[in-house]
DNA sequence: CGTGTTTGACCAGCGC
DNA sequence: GCGCTGGTCAAACACG
């Protein structure tokens, strides 16, 4: 009934665009209150006393009132019925134009967006100025048809994020419907392969995340609890490679290697490799959050065309990947070529700040340090207090970039990292992550058998110590977190 | 004594 | 098939 009741509204609207609707709506309203009083008059009539026979009178009269009734609310319910079917079918036009708007734009103009809603106004521009938008903002409105007739002009589409509380239940049932008809789309794509844009890889592909940092320590503090159980020299490396596990969890199947770069002896290059099977320490999940976002980056890299999808290893990420668009140029190239080919997906974090070897600084803004907010300090960083105000991200093909390619590839990141949008989803994703860790901790303490321990082992300095995240955005969306 | 590290041995994959 | 290499195991050892 609270549909029925939705819908008419909806018809109304409808009816203000069009003067032939309008006229029957009217007509509709006018004939509701009438029939309205005509029951409320009946069943005035029936409750007086009365002889049988004007009793008997009454009842026919008020059988036919309803019959009458039922009539007009059998037309009503076909009139609605046809605004439904022409939603669906505006819905389904939009939809279409959408995917063939999208494939067609695929190879010529990147400038698909999908948009994580800043407030800033540079953003609001870019959406105004892009040909396509994908809003994927956390509305709680669900698409009325007016938006939807906004969303033909800026293909704006909506998804409805699961811990908006429920307002109204035809709203909820509406959203369900619209991703329910969105998701076959959504998931051929996702399902066309690197090539098409796609971002599914074949299974049993190993991703791999690097982390080059400056450490004097032995291992960087991640946050994690690692037990060493092994150590080699590799080939073409006199220092040796140190082979850690998570002791976080038992059977944890997460693994790391550690080992100092050849060419500067104080940067540690550390590989995680594989998936945590438990929740992770604060200070951990930063990392992960981190290194997921440059292999997510990595991964919608159309020129890569590296498959990081479901098979991926990396940690899991709070944002789904499609958040950014498969089309955007990307500072994560595939460094597989560099490293080793035949082990699968290989995402290189460079936290060095080594100008003198990577004279693109990848995150423009981070060189600025001088204003606070463009500062990510993160608690893996800090055994390296000097050198945690700038973080970038860089890949080994972008050190042997050259020439004109260094130039592009250094215009396509500035354009990236310059995006507001860009920023804030990194903190408010890492953000994310923290506050649902720190919630779930405090909720499910038993979850954490083996709390970190001080030591070398990760957990040496984070715990007891408050840190700050900070967003990226220039705009004054910072995002802190001092648990 | 419990826990973590060290280090030589072992195994599997890969290229020649 | 053989050798090389990366990765893992496990006994011995160190430390608090």
């Amino acid at each position: 009934m609270e549909i029925d009741l939705s819908l008419k509204l909806d018809s109304q609207e409808e009816a203000k665009e069009d003067d032939h609707d309008q006229v029957q709506s009217q007509n509709q309203v006018h004939e509701h209150s009438r029939t309205e009083a005509d029951a409320e008059q009946v069943e005035d009539v029936a409750s007086v006393n009365v002889p049988p026979e004007e009793n008997l009178h009454a009842e026919e009269i008020q059988l036919s009132v309803l019959q009458m009734e039922m009539k007009r609310m059998k037309e009503e319910n076909k009139v609605l019925r046809k605004v439904v079917e022409q939603t669906l079918k505006d819905y389904y036009d939009l939809q279409t134009k959408f995917a063939v708007i999208r494939d067609n734009n695929q190879n010529k103009d990147p400038k698909n967006f999908l948009s994580l809603h800043g407030n800033d106004g540079e953003s609001q521009a870019t959406e105004a100025a892009a040909p396509n938008i994908v809003d994927m903002n956390y509305t709680k409105k669900p698409p009325s048809r007016f938006e939807e007739r906004e969303s033909q002009l800026g293909l704006s589409l909506r998804l409805q994020s699961d811990s908006v509380p429920q307002e109204r239940e035809e709203d909820q049932e509406e959203i369900k419907e619209d991703t329910a008809r969105f998701a076959p789309i959504i998931q051929s794509k996702l399902q066309r392969g690197p090539e098409l844009g796609g971002i599914t890889s074949p299974p049993n592909r190993k991703a791999r995340v690097s982390v080059r940092a400056r450490c004097e320590a032995a291992t960087i503090n991640d946050g994690c609890q690692w037990r060493k159980y092994g150590q080699k020299i590799a080939k073409g490396n006199p220092c040796p490679r140190a082979y850690y596990r998570c002791t976080v969890a038992p059977g944890c199947p997460v693994r790391k290697q550690v080992q100092r770069c050849l060419e500067d002896m104080s940067i540690l290059i550390t590989t995680y490799e594989g998936t945590h099977n438990h929740l992770l320490p604060v200070g951990a999940t930063a990392m992960a959050s981190t290194a997921s976002a440059s292999a997510s980056f990595m991964l919608l890299d159309s020129s890569s065309h590296i498959p990081l999808g479901s098979g991926t290893n990396i940690s899991s990420f709070p944002y789904h990947t499609s958040n950014i668009s498969p089309y955007s140029p990307s500072p994560f190239r595939n460094p597989n070529s560099n490293l080793d080919p035949s082990k699968g997906n290989n995402v290189v974090l460079d936290l060095t700040n080594n100008v003198s070897s990577n004279p693109q600084q990848l995150f423009p803004m981070a060189s600025s340090s001088s204003n606070s907010s463009s500062q990510l300090g993160l608690p893996w960083m800090q055994n390296n207090p000097s050198h945690h105000n700038d973080v970038h991200f860089r890949s080994p093909t972008q050190v042997a970039a050259d020439g004109n390619n260094s130039k592009l590839l250094a215009e396509n990141v500035t354009a990236i990292a310059s995006d507001p949008k860009f920023r804030v989803a990194v903190a408010a994703a890492i953000s994310s992550l923290i506050n649902k860790e720190s919630q779930t901790s405090h909720h499910h303490h038993h979850h954490h058998p083996t709390a970190p321990k001080d030591g070398e082992n990760g957990s040496s300095s984070t715990a007891g110590k408050n840190w700050i995240l900070e967003s990226l955005s220039t705009g004054g969306n910072n995002v802190r977190h001092s648990p």
